[in-house]
DNA sequence: GTATCTGCAAACCCTTTGCAATAAG
DNA sequence: CTTATTGCAAAGGGTTTGCAGATAC
């Protein structure tokens, strides 16, 4: 069906959500955590919908179909982290935003200081500088993040 | 008295103090904000005392000489990101870290995940990648952040 | 004199937690 | 069966806010 695309890689064929739920699955269970209808329906909607989002709107997503406490959601976090399905990006407003990382490639964020908007870019230099910095210092690094700040195009011209 | 140590960036003569105070009144003025013994203990405190900080560090610090109330703090912050005297570091256990910017050159943070202590490490090409990106992508870019996590030298080796 | 700022205490709001019922293995 | 997980509602805790009195200008 969709086979013809698998260079792809910015839309996910639909193999790909049975891989990664899998992968979801088999991390639970590799840690003793119960494999449970809540968690699988939270990760879904976050491999399916969600690049970027935040409790609230994953919340409401699940509502209508399979509805999951916002504790429930809020105690699937720290383990979709652990698993790397998903990575924390920014706060906003006195709360976490999310992005899904499983089948996405690694990149940075620019942010709009006027409408909120969220960009996002690749530079390969980073993981050099990641990688140099942390020799230099006798670091084990785990990760980086990088973000820029400033007006989107559009908000630039608005403001003339 | 300390004219001598012009080139010494890093460890701040004196002079300087009273440089980046006036510069904060100025700011203050420039917007209509008052200059209250309050807003200036605040950032006198942070000048002298704090490179990295919390909401309650600074509060306890102030408390003996020159009590002010968290709520002066709290409201003094957004008026001391908007002219530049510090900036949003992390969030950590739920609330926010600060840094110090005034007299001190840009640079970025490699965090300890077990220690929870932070680096501090500059590298230039940072500069051109917010750069190049902004262009690339029509921004107006007003800042950057760039954080490394992982495991100190220290932590690596009490962990074997 | 007038508008802004302060301190206090209460309100906010996102997130965490205790507990009894439920479901996974 | 046993123990982890769920949903609910209450608690937590950093931050914000309303208000009356104080203060900058």
């Amino acid at each position: 069906m969709s086979e013809d695309r698998v260079a792809d890689s910015l839309f996910e064929p639909e193999g790909d959500l049975v891989e990664e739920m899998e992968a979801f699955r088999c991390f639970l269970k590799s840690k003793g955590y119960r494999v449970t209808k809540e968690r699988e329906a939270i990760a879904e909607s976050i491999l399916k919908n969600h690049d970027h989002f935040d409790v609230d709107e994953l919340f409401l997503s699940l509502r209508p179909k399979t509805p999951v406490s916002k504790a429930s959601i809020y105690r699937a976090i720290p383990l979709m982290k652990e698993s790397g399905l998903l990575a924390e990006v920014y706060l906003e407003n006195g709360h976490m935003h999310y992005e899904r990382v499983y089948g996405r490639e690694h990149h940075s964020h620019l942010r709009c200081l006027n409408c909120h908007r969220i960009f996002e870019f690749s530079a390969p230099e980073l993981a050099q500088v990641e990688k140099r910095i942390s020799r230099q210092e006798g670091f084990k690094s785990e990760g980086h993040k990088f973000e820029i700040w400033g007006l989107c195009a559009a908000c630039q011209t608005e403001k003339r």
